[in-house]
DNA sequence: CCAAGTGTTCAGAAGTTACTGAAATAATTG
DNA sequence: CAATTATTTCAGTAACTTCTGAACACTTGG
């Protein structure tokens, strides 16, 4: 049993790790991993008891969580606090991550640019030549991006295994 | 030319921004969108006075961008100072990013994952068995992405141009 | 309608990360 | 080889982010 629970402190903390790396913060990586290996659903008392921070803690890192939709309440009958769990599908988990942050990040980046390059195709032919051009790249790049994202997010999580394995087949032949 | 200016300060201050959520530190995000739209390649002096930061600063991002592999030295003929440029392909410039993040983040992860894994497995079968799972299932996916990636790696970028118009057509077929 | 349990908010404290500027180091040249 | 210029390093500080804990709000059971 210490066995098993060293086992989830490991993995507890190597993602709120990688939370950081992402921009995520700690504590709210941490109670994702948590409640991710979590066989039920857990009360803020809970979480605020494995991870050992503090109960306005808990709230925030849960409210953000809700917020990215990979976390949710859970009504237990006949108790009175709330109980939470998260998304507990890794395919479903990382294609809500991709449209959140497609939409935190990548949407305004592609207005940003295609701004940019309107404005610069306004400008005097000469000037802005080779910014024009990179930020067109960029743009076509993001763009490009965007269309493919749209095309798996349509998918359910067993068609895209499928593809990519086409895709991985194919590479096969070609190479 | 004022307005050029503009544009160019609006990316730049918007690709910094992006670093940050990306865990990347706005003043090398800064210098790195700087360098990628400027036609030549500029001195740590010149860096410093678009950005309007120190010496040393301009220095540590310079280092860091190219342990990254986005940027490098360039000696001018004649010049004694340093220049600095950086990959100006998008494509090879995401597959080098990608390349650094999977080394820095992915290939850890995947470790612990499979560490917890063993170790899970050596344990009474009823205990630990959902963790088990989960972990099971979040390695799967993480090695899925890998082998994808693998493929991808071994492409230049029209070739991948290709394979994602292949996804895309087979994508339409099926549905 | 009070006491206990739960959840939220937020000001300030603690912790973390980024930046400056000065000193050290390196490279170049007359 | 001394003077000049360029670059790196890093201690200390500034800026920013996260976290705590106390105040408040709400619900429920007695």
């Amino acid at each position: 049993m210490a066995e098993l629970d060293q086992i989830r402190e490991r993995f507890i903390l190597h993602w709120g790790e990688m939370g950081s790396l992402w921009g995520i913060n700690r504590t709210m990586a941490q109670a994702h991993a948590l409640l991710f290996i979590s066989p039920k659903p857990l009360s803020a008392n809970e979480i605020m008891e494995e991870l050992q921070i503090s109960r306005g803690n808990v709230s925030m890192a849960l409210r953000e969580l809700i917020a990215w939709g990979i976390a949710s309440r859970v009504h237990v009958k006949g108790e009175r606090r709330e109980y939470y769990t998260t998304e507990k599908d890794v395919w479903t988990m990382f294609r809500v991550i991709a449209r959140e942050r497609k939409k935190r990040e990548v949407d305004p980046t592609i207005n940003v640019l295609r701004d940019s390059v309107t404005e610069l195709n306004k400008m005097p032919s000469a000037e802005g030549q080779y910014e024009r051009e990179q930020l067109q790249n960029l743009l076509d790049f993001f763009e490009t991006g965007v269309n493919v994202y749209k095309q798996l997010e349509a998918q359910n999580p067993n068609s895209i295994l499928k593809l990519l394995g086409t895709v991985l087949r194919i590479k096969n032949i070609a190479f």
